[in-house]
DNA sequence: AGCACGCCGACT
DNA sequence: GTCGGCGTGCTC
């Protein structure tokens, strides 16, 4: 007999509320939302579990004012997965439970449904004397009708702005909508090119465990197919009946991951992602649940998706950062990937050729198998040769080297294309005086504001604050200002100067701000004539830009020297990846890595023996040093407009940890930005040397802060496994 | 988080 | 004299 029910509210506490069945209804399975009475007001709940006696006294106790879902919204995997997860990453059990739903279903509102609404010609649209006088978008849209009968988020894309057009015309009885389940159009596959042996052997590695969790590293690099072998595991999880789930590190990268499965497969493909609008969001989300959608692809959140009949879990690049989130509840989707998979009993793919060094000693432990694509695929695609063009003394023009100009020149001068990155927005770094030193400074940050030459701004990376350049210096009245360094702005400006005939195309957000932006950008290279793109990390992730034969880092100084521990591992993934973009074709790909040390030993490491003998020296070094892998970390971050107010609750917060050597402690310190938009931060260092040691800490510690009075007047939050420490 | 209660400064 | 600032307590 249940007596009470444990409810999950959307709330930043750390426990569970217990409510009274509701009248005339003892039993609530787990994962069913309910609405509920809180204090002085109605919230909507995630029943958790069911139990026999509660904690509280049976007079304090209220009741469950009404069940929402017929069925339970969360299956048993998901909700205790979802469980396992807040405990894990210390989030509050109720914000991680409605953070995984789409947002219209965290509401007391109707289902969204599943089917789709297409539009089509009604009877009376069809005779073509309906059409008189219909001109601009209206005409247009009758006109796409005729053709076929279209989705919306077809014609989103074909026609902006036709549901004003839409509305009216199905006003006049023109056009009508009629729900479909989206499987009805399902298009052809088409078979891809015959795998190779190290692709069959690839998929027979994996392929023989469907049905039961197994974690894989599939190591490739650019190149190599990668994307064939996922391809091919997905269609034999769909003979088999099953679900597959593919993470993908950014939006950007679905399009084309979409299109290749979907033509590939002959199956509709669900996108999940947070640009989504809500209601497709929640529609797929709820395809997922019942097993219509087949094949989901998405970015990090997308790893909430309920999948009934789940049968395979794709992360590619699993190395991204991306996968880890930087705010509210701190997870990270690879990690929580694999944890959904085991519990699915499923087989789980990390893709990548850079992989993280945690996923290598995984691999190594023997948790995880390894599973390599070596070669690339073609006769002529050799792996691109990467040299070093030492700085030292160097006249520079803009920042580059005279061998890199001459290489870039012949590379233009052979009728091909290359790509110059530069870890920069903007025109210059700086602007300053070259008479009293004043440079322009964030107020809110104290960091130098990057000048944007085309905008007339100047702008803090850090916290987006933007004003006006100043004419003359306004310390000392000097009528010119120092532009000191250089970001891609100047770069693309400079290299249109020497390059007037070839199209120069700058990559970085500001370019690429608008939706869909990349694509037309990316456009005037697809027909391999000569061009240059220049641009930020962005170039790094996996766009197809199979004609570059040149790529150029213009400098790697940053990462060689920085103070973050994962520095070495993230500049040896950067170059290997940037170095991937080059030579896909049919030539042999040029990298040149301009740096001012060119002795350094990872540098010759990477260079000269790879990027898997580079992570095995850089994890020999965390071994040394009692780093992670092989140390377990978790990071109390603070911040506040106050400093003194910081420091007092890191001081509290640092007095409520067990006193046991088993815990290492660093700080209170301040955060690496200190001051950022005009808050003051700082944070505290916990280590230990094994992950059950740390959590068995961490539990009771976050109750405390929680109920600390230092707490009420900062910002903080807990991050387990931080990927850096800003 | 959200909402109430409660006690001290500049305004119709 | 009040409106409202944010400190503190509480939510089954």
């Amino acid at each position: 007999m249940v007596d009470v029910l444990r409810i999950a509210l959307p709330v930043p506490l750390p426990q569970l509320f217990d409510y009274l069945p509701p009248e005339g209804c003892p039993a609530v399975s787990p994962g069913t939302r309910v609405k509920v009475p809180f204090g002085r007001r109605t919230q909507v709940g995630m029943v958790v579990a069911t139990a026999n006696t509660s904690t509280v006294s049976t007079p304090q106790l209220k009741r469950v004012k009404r069940v929402l879902d017929a069925t339970p919204l969360l299956d048993p995997e998901l909700l205790s997965n979802l469980l396992r997860s807040a405990d894990y990453w210390l989030g509050a059990p109720g914000e991680v439970l409605f953070h995984a739903l789409p947002n219209v279903l965290r509401k007391d509102r109707p289902w969204p449904q599943t089917s789709e609404s297409w539009w089509c010609l009604s009877g009376q649209g069809r005779q073509p004397k309906a059409w008189s006088g219909r001109r601009g978008r209206s005409r247009a849209l009758l006109e796409l009708l005729s053709e076929r009968e279209r989705r919306a988020d077809e014609l989103d894309l074909c026609l902006p702005g036709w549901r004003e057009a839409a509305r009216r015309l199905r006003k006049a009885g023109l056009v009508e909508t009629r729900m479909v389940d989206a499987d009805v159009a399902m298009p052809v596959a088409v078979p891809g090119p015959e795998l190779t042996a190290a692709q069959r052997t690839a998929v027979e590695a994996v392929g023989k465990h469907l049905g039961r969790f197994a974690p894989f590293l599939l190591r490739g690099v650019t190149g190599s197919g990668k994307t064939e072998v996922y391809t091919a595991l997905i269609a034999r999880t769909l003979a088999a009946g099953r679900q597959a789930l593919v993470l993908i590190p950014e939006i950007g990268l679905a399009p084309q991951t979409v299109q290749r499965l979907q033509a590939r497969l002959g199956v509709v493909v669900d996108v999940l992602h947070s640009n989504l609008a809500d209601g497709a969001r929640a529609r797929t989300w709820l395809r997922a649940r019942d097993g219509q959608a087949r094949v989901i692809v998405g970015t990090r959140s997308a790893v909430f998706t309920p999948m009934p009949q789940a049968g395979l879990i794709v992360v590619d690049e699993e190395h991204d950062t991306s996968y880890k989130q930087q705010e509210g509840f701190r997870y990270h989707a690879r990690d929580l990937a694999v944890m959904r998979a085991r519990h699915l009993q499923v087989p789980v793919v990390l893709g990548t050729a850079t992989p993280s060094l945690e996923t290598l000693a995984n691999v190594a432990s023997g948790r995880y198998q390894r599973v390599d694509l070596r070669e690339r695929i073609g006769a002529q695609r050799q792996p691109p040769r990467a040299e070093i063009l030492d700085m030292r003394g160097q006249v520079l023009h803009h920042g580059l080297s005279s061998a890199l100009l001459h290489a870039l020149d012949a590379c233009i001068g052979r009728g091909e294309q290359a790509l110059v990155f530069r870890n920069r927005r903007g025109y210059a770094p700086v602007l300053t005086c070259h008479l009293c030193g004043w440079f322009a400074q964030c107020p809110r940050c104290e960091k130098p504001m990057a000048l944007h030459q085309g905008r007339s701004r100047v702008v803090c990376h850090h916290c987006a604050l933007e004003s006006p350049v100043p004419r003359d210096c306004p310390q000392c009245g000097h009528a010119e200002l120092f532009r000191q360094g250089h970001g891609t702005e100047r770069l693309d400006e400079a290299l249109t100067t020497r390059y007037p005939d070839i199209p120069v195309l700058r990559i970085d957000r500001e370019t690429t701000r608008r939706r869909d932006a990349f694509e037309d950008l990316l456009g005037p290279l697809a027909d391999g004539r000569p061009a240059i793109l220049v641009g930020t990390q962005m170039l790094a992730k996996g766009h197809d830009l199979p004609h570059l034969t040149l790529v150029a880092i213009t400098s790697i100084d940053e990462g060689l020297h920085s103070l973050d521990f994962r520095a070495g591992e993230r500049l040896a993934q950067l170059i290997v990846q940037v170095a991937g973009r080059a030579g896909r074709a049919d030539r042999p790909g040029r990298v040149l890595l301009q740096t001012h040390h060119p002795g350094h030993p990872l540098l010759q490491t990477l260079l000269h023996r790879g990027y898997h003998a580079t992570c095995e020296e850089l994890l020999v070094e965390r071994r040394a040093l009692t780093l992670p892998p092989f140390a377990y970390q978790a990071l109390l971050r603070a911040e506040s407009t106050r400093r003194a107010q910081v420091d007092a609750f890191l001081e509290s917060a640092r007095l409520a940890l067990p006193d046991t050597s088993q815990l290492r402690v660093s700080g209170p310190m301040p955060a690496p930005m200190p001051l950022r938009a005009g808050r003051h931060r700082g944070q505290l260092l916990l280590e230990a040397d094994a992950r059950p040691t740390l959590h068995a800490a961490l539990r009771p510690w976050r109750v405390a802060l929680g109920n600390m009075p230092d707490a009420r007047r900062v910002r903080w939050s807990i991050d387990v496994d931080p990927v850096d420490l800003y």
